[in-house]
DNA sequence: CTTATTCCCGTAGTCAACTACGGAGTCAAG
DNA sequence: CTTGACTCCGTAGTTGACTACGGGAATAAG
């Protein structure tokens, strides 16, 4: 009843609740490699220590700038020992790709914008500036030509 | 031999090499009611006219902007008659999803900086300062918690 | 007419990151 | 000791936009 030790060594379902991820997900990053699994103490229900939930969290920080999961897993390989030219190369790679992203979007935007605005100025029942403009314009932003448009921040 | 009529019905083939899709993409998107399956001439092969052309191209241009094939397909309808406030406010949905998208690309790209610039002052050989962000840190910019980052402009 | 190239069409595979399912085993409370 | 919650584990489904496969028909070239 009283719990005399919060956290010794949690189950799955005590770890999920601790780190706000998903049981499932965490039984998939051990798949992955991304987090390791623990043996079963006297023989039944694995338990998990508080570095468990560092990694976890250390994973969702990772993801949140952008890193998938593989590349979280190599971070995780670079992160035992001392390979911090090899990490910053990947942040740096991946601080261009983010700049890349950031120029696409504001392509997106201007073009967007400008549809819109064409909208505004009047022409009521003329057929849409908007339609008439992704029906007959060439060019437009000219944005990558892969997979609708997100994606790859990889 | 003597291409008289350069594109007056064109076969799949020609229609993928007239707009760079691939003709595999081309039936995908008539299986999604984006562009008409025309009938058989004689009984035989499929031709398609310039319209398919312009077609093609009304997609990649939403597509460029954004626009899921999804949405894509509803545009395509809101063309056919007077329905220009709707489109605007697909448009301006769409505005709205890419500045935040924007916003979130440089919540990270600021961090990304910081540990990179961290990662320059020094400390050869002490533990990496972005290895160490990672799993130290509690916020970081506090991206969206779903998926990777990318994905869902829409 | 024969061969080579296209086309047709349905089904299945790919990628990333999950999410769900289902049956069996385990644990904790009453 | 029974009941119900939780865990284990493998497999399969999801989403979006394609891409690939494979057998059969049709057209084009020689």
């Amino acid at each position: 009843m009283s719990e005399q030790n919060p956290h010794p060594a949690m189950t799955i379902g005590r770890l999920a609740e601790a780190t706000g991820i998903h049981f499932e997900t965490i039984r998939y990053y051990q798949r992955l490699g991304l987090l390791p699994t623990p043996g079963r103490p006297q023989g039944s229900v694995r338990r998990y220590g508080e570095d468990s939930i560092g990694r976890l969290h250390f994973i969702k920080r990772a993801q949140a700038l952008g890193f998938s999961l593989d590349e979280v897993k190599l971070l995780l390989n670079l992160s035992v020992g001392e390979h911090c030219a090899e990490t910053r190369m990947l942040a740096e790679q991946k601080m261009r790709i983010v700049k890349h992203k950031i120029s696409e979007l504001r392509g997106m935007q201007a073009a967007l914008d400008k549809l819109i605005h064409a909208c505004g100025t009047g022409k009521e029942g003329r057929g849409c500036p908007i339609i008439d403009a992704l029906a007959k314009e060439r060019p437009i932003p000219e944005v990558q030509r892969k997979r609708s448009l997100e994606k790859q921040v990889n």
